[in-house]
DNA sequence: TGAATAGTGTCTATTAGACATTATAAG
DNA sequence: CTTATAATGTCTAATAGACACTATTCA
């Protein structure tokens, strides 16, 4: 059992140690809007998956376990947000959460989870704990995300056209974005596929697969900044 | 004595729970060098200043008791970077470490601190434990402050001349910078105190003060982009 | 043919970066 | 005067954003 003194010397005994927790924000694009996934709370309020940090245990793999365990989700890559640690956060004790954020295709979550819409950076509704905060993070991390790759959590296909990503785009960062700066400002990020998209109604559009290649600082600079 | 079950049916015994310690990275300006502060380990290699998290203490407050214990330092401004969870991390046991950045001028540190120069944005010197990451990211993180505003962590007095904060800036970014398009980049986060510096051997440069605007989104883009 | 959408060319205002010029000090 | 540094003006190439035009499909 380990049982050590600090450099204070202060004995750290085992019942002083917090309860260590994750919490995850999964983003999701439904139809126009961007969404995050919730589970029912104990009261009225919908909180974010989690779960507590099992022995050994990684955090990240804490928060795939609650995924899977929660909404049946498997393969989901994480990043850190931020440590939650008032100490008076959750009333069952002294529980630290890490938060996580992960986007996921809506087509991947179960067709009847639980969505809470983003409007402006925030969920629309009231959510559990201090877990409104931790899906204002993780929505300023995926458009930070989005402004420096092409689609980086692949909510669209292998391949897509312009506009179907200036769609996404927009849905994303939740503002709209001029057809001729944005196929420039992406293109560096894309890689011509040589086919094109079957629709009806007008020219048909080329397919574009990601290149993997960083968008260009000024168009890192044109998203992330505020419409205008 | 807090013990209860997670949402799994799991019963959360204290003695599952790791220990949550806390690492500093405080960087300075010292000279023309960017520089960590670091304490002697236990073995050759230099560490962060660091501590356990004690019951019922944010994060934060850890923190700063590690900082005034260990390098009698006060009222330091701390950003969370990364959770390091590798349940080996620590040969002590199951260990969390939450990694912070905190900036200080040189004048403010002890004068006999020791000081690790940075060198592309990385330790020179191999440091204890997983604290070379740490140092990356805080690094990162500094550099990306200085690109949104005018020396946030005051290096620099409350005035100071163009040419100052030109130089402190190719401290901070490791790159140089051309003078006029520099002025122009960050003249929007100035404020023109009307008082003049004064130095021998050429005209009286001007003395700002900071005017807290942010800096333009060009300006973060050139600051942040490697030099070319 | 017209309607619809995709892709590109052009124009203008802005501006980064390079360079030159003027301004103000000391010796 | 010369020398040194600060501040600003000018020129050029690049480009964001607006707008228009051309291209290719379907009805």
């Amino acid at each position: 059992m380990a049982r050590w003194r600090d450099e204070h010397g202060k004995a750290l005994t085992d019942y002083e140690r917090p309860s260590v927790a994750v919490d995850t924000a999964v983003l999701t694009v439904d139809g126009d809007r961007l969404a995050v996934l919730v589970v029912p709370g104990r009261g009225t309020r919908p909180m974010l998956p989690g779960t507590f940090l099992h022995p050994g245990e990684r955090l990240r793999d804490a928060a795939r376990r609650a995924l899977a365990g929660k909404a049946g989700l498997h393969d989901v890559a994480f990043a850190q947000l931020e440590m939650f640690d008032d100490p008076k956060r959750d009333h069952r004790g002294w529980v630290l959460s890490m938060a996580h954020a992960a986007a996921v295709p809506r087509d991947r979550l179960p067709a009847d989870a639980l969505l809470v819409p983003i409007f402006e950076g925030s969920a629309r509704e009231r959510l559990e704990y201090d877990h409104d905060a931790m899906v204002r993070l993780a929505v300023a991390k995926l458009r930070r995300q989005y402004a420096e790759h092409v689609d980086p959590a692949r909510f669209l296909g292998e391949t897509f056209t312009v506009l179907e990503l200036r769609r996404l785009y927009e849905t994303v960062f939740g503002r709209t974005f001029p057809k001729d700066t944005f196929r420039r400002h992406v293109l560096d990020g894309l890689e011509n596929t040589g086919a094109m998209s079957v629709v009806g109604g007008g020219r048909p559009a080329e397919l574009f697969r990601r290149s993997g290649v960083p968008l260009p600082s000024a168009a890192v600079a044109a998203f992330d900044h505020n419409p205008g």
